[in-house]
RNA sequence: GGCGCAUUGGUGUAGUUGGUUAACACGCUGCCCUCUCAAGGCAGAGAUCACGGGUUCGAGUCCCGUAUGCGCUACCA
């Protein structure tokens, strides 16, 4: 039997990055053993679902280019077969109508609700299966909901017994139905349960394992009895651990923000296969130490038995812009960007360029090799794509802003240069061709002859050319911008001068 | 309240069926390289493997207990 897996999110938000992570896995066991990944969209509740938290969820994956197989499913759509199926149960005897009116419950407070709840219970001497709805004769049911009485539909957990199944990253799951109530199946207005729902949708969908967040491992034990009431084959299970905050709480938007929506990423510079490769390493780890895995890669290496059982801290600092997200997950996309093929990486720079106005059409055409000489040289110490149209504007335009600290320390600190920039500025017009060694024995010979180190019209220049203190080895980024840029950029240096003075 | 799961340096993880100095990556420190900053190279700091018992010649690895964290317990998903 071919392996069908299924991501399912609700659409409730963007999506969060531990989803994603869900998703990953799903599409690399899928890939890896020549399977299915289905792709279900959970909106059961109409309420908190949106059309926006759909296509923010597809957008995501496909930027992480996670493709999905078959067609995408609407949960909602199938509701009429959920019904279906709690009805059949009811009238085969393994589910009743329970008609005790709906209890109101304010959703701030439903977890201590749960608490007081089961401690009165436990005080009256109640259990799970106390419910006098439970053995109502079948007629005087079918009576009671003929004329109308509203009720909810509850799975009839037997008295004695336990479910059990092996977890392929848990192990043996043992639950005795004592701990379960007999869960609501259909809401008194008729709607279908999460419980219910899914596991209808992964009968229907044919889906052989299930791979999702270990959130779900203990209701899993309900969704086993769901399965065997309906007389259906249990899938298999492989949850997955959270991950958390650095504080270890759950991560989510009220409280963390923007940090735990993918789109985050593609906003900020990401390069997906570097996200996509930081996420595989949270709860998974290779078979061997390379850690570096490009999607082919992780498709091979990847394998339930290298998924962790204790929940990943994913590390940020908030309000810091250096460690706005997980420090690895900066690292590694920067040597994505530094490594990976100029001809994977210069679309993306194109796009950021693009998206900055900071690209022009003659890069693709006649400049094309300039522009992708440019790339490479900056690429080395950028840590996103953004640092292409931020930190490397000086080279796509004229336009550019000085750095402060980068002024103050290479050149207003020696007025000398304020004459001696525009000097070399005319030495460097009449280099013959203009080019890494022409340009440095230029640079050194005038640092001879006045008796200076030549680094400080190394580093002045850096700074009168790009605005900044730091960046390649300069005689590179001479020959890059070219001898007409370099020589304007230099001689515009005296304003620096005469606002210092 | 009940049930379940987890617990290896700051973070992510590796540690085969118990056996010498607990491994790797990120981060951190120093040195080298050098025109700056990175990258790279080298070196280093940082873990009594949550705690307490037990089994054993010997336990991060097995057993019991405690603590802490997380999850589920809803006519939410």
């Amino acid at each position: 039997m071919t392996v069908r897996v299924r991501f399912a999110p609700s659409p409730t938000g963007y999506l969060h990055i531990g989803a994603a992570r869900s998703a990953l896995f799903n599409w690399l066991y899928a890939r890896q053993l020549g399977g299915k990944f289905l792709l279900r969209i959970e909106d059961t509740d109409l309420q908190r679902s949106t059309d926006e938290s759909t296509s923010s969820i597809l957008e995501g994956l496909e930027w992480l280019e996670l493709d999905h197989d078959e067609d995408l499913v609407f949960q909602s759509d199938n509701a009429p077969k959920h019904r279906a199926a709690a009805e059949r149960l009811v009238t085969e005897g393994r589910a009743y109508r329970d008609f005790t009116p709906k209890e109101q419950r304010d959703d701030k407070n439903v977890k201590q609700g749960i608490a007081d709840r089961a401690r009165s219970q436990a005080a009256e001497g109640l259990d799970q299966r106390s419910n006098p709805y439970r053995d109502l004769p079948q007629s005087e049911s079918d009576a009671r909901a003929a004329v109308g009485e509203p009720f909810a539909v509850r799975l009839k957990v037997e008295r004695e017994g336990q479910t059990r199944f092996e977890d392929i990253v848990y192990g043996t799951q043992e639950r005795s139905y004592s701990e379960i109530e007999d869960l609501v199946l259909l809401r008194s207005d008729g709607h279908p349960l999460y419980n219910l729902s899914v596991v209808i949708d992964d009968i229907d969908m044919n889906i052989t394992h299930v791979i999702r967040g270990q959130d779900h491992l203990t209701n899993t034990h309900k969704q086993i009895l769901i399965y065997q009431a309906l007389g259906a084959a249990v899938p298999q299970f492989a949850h997955l651990p959270l991950i958390l905050a650095p504080n270890k709480s759950k991560l989510s938007k009220r409280k963390h923000g923007e940090v735990v929506s993918l789109t985050t990423y593609r906003d900020r510079g990401f390069v997906p296969a570097a996200f996509r490769n930081f996420l595989a390493l949270l709860g998974w780890s290779p078979p061997d130490e390379k850690e570096i895995l490009p999607l082919a890669e992780l498709a091979e290496k990847f394998s339930l038995a290298g998924i962790g059982r204790a929940n990943a801290v994913f590390n940020f600092t908030e309000n810091d812009p250096r460690h706005w997200t997980d420090d690895k997950a900066l690292w590694m996309n920067a040597e994505y960007i530094r490594t990976m093929p100029l001809a994977e990486l210069v679309p993306m720079v194109k796009a950021e360029l693009r998206a900055a106005k900071l690209w022009r059409e003659e890069y693709e055409e006649d400049e094309r090799g300039w522009f992708e000489k440019a790339v490479e040289l900056i690429r080395h110490r950028f840590f996103t794509l953004k640092d292409f149209s931020a930190q490397g504007r000086a080279y796509f335009s004229d336009d550019f802003d000085f750095d402060d600290a980068a002024v103050a320390k290479n050149l207003t600190k020696d007025p000398r240069l304020r004459e001696w920039l525009p000097e070399l500025a005319t030495r460097l017009e009449q280099v013959e061709s203009f080019d890494v060694a022409t340009v440095e024995a230029a640079v050194r010979q005038f640092a001879d002859e006045l008796e200076v180190k030549a680094g400080i019209f190394i580093n002045g220049s850096r700074t009168m050319l790009t605005g900044q203190a730091v960046g390649p080895s300069m005689f590179e980024v001479f020959e890059i911008l070219g001898r007409e840029r370099s020589v304007v950029r230099l001689r515009s240096g005296v304003p620096w001068f005469d606002s210092a003075a």
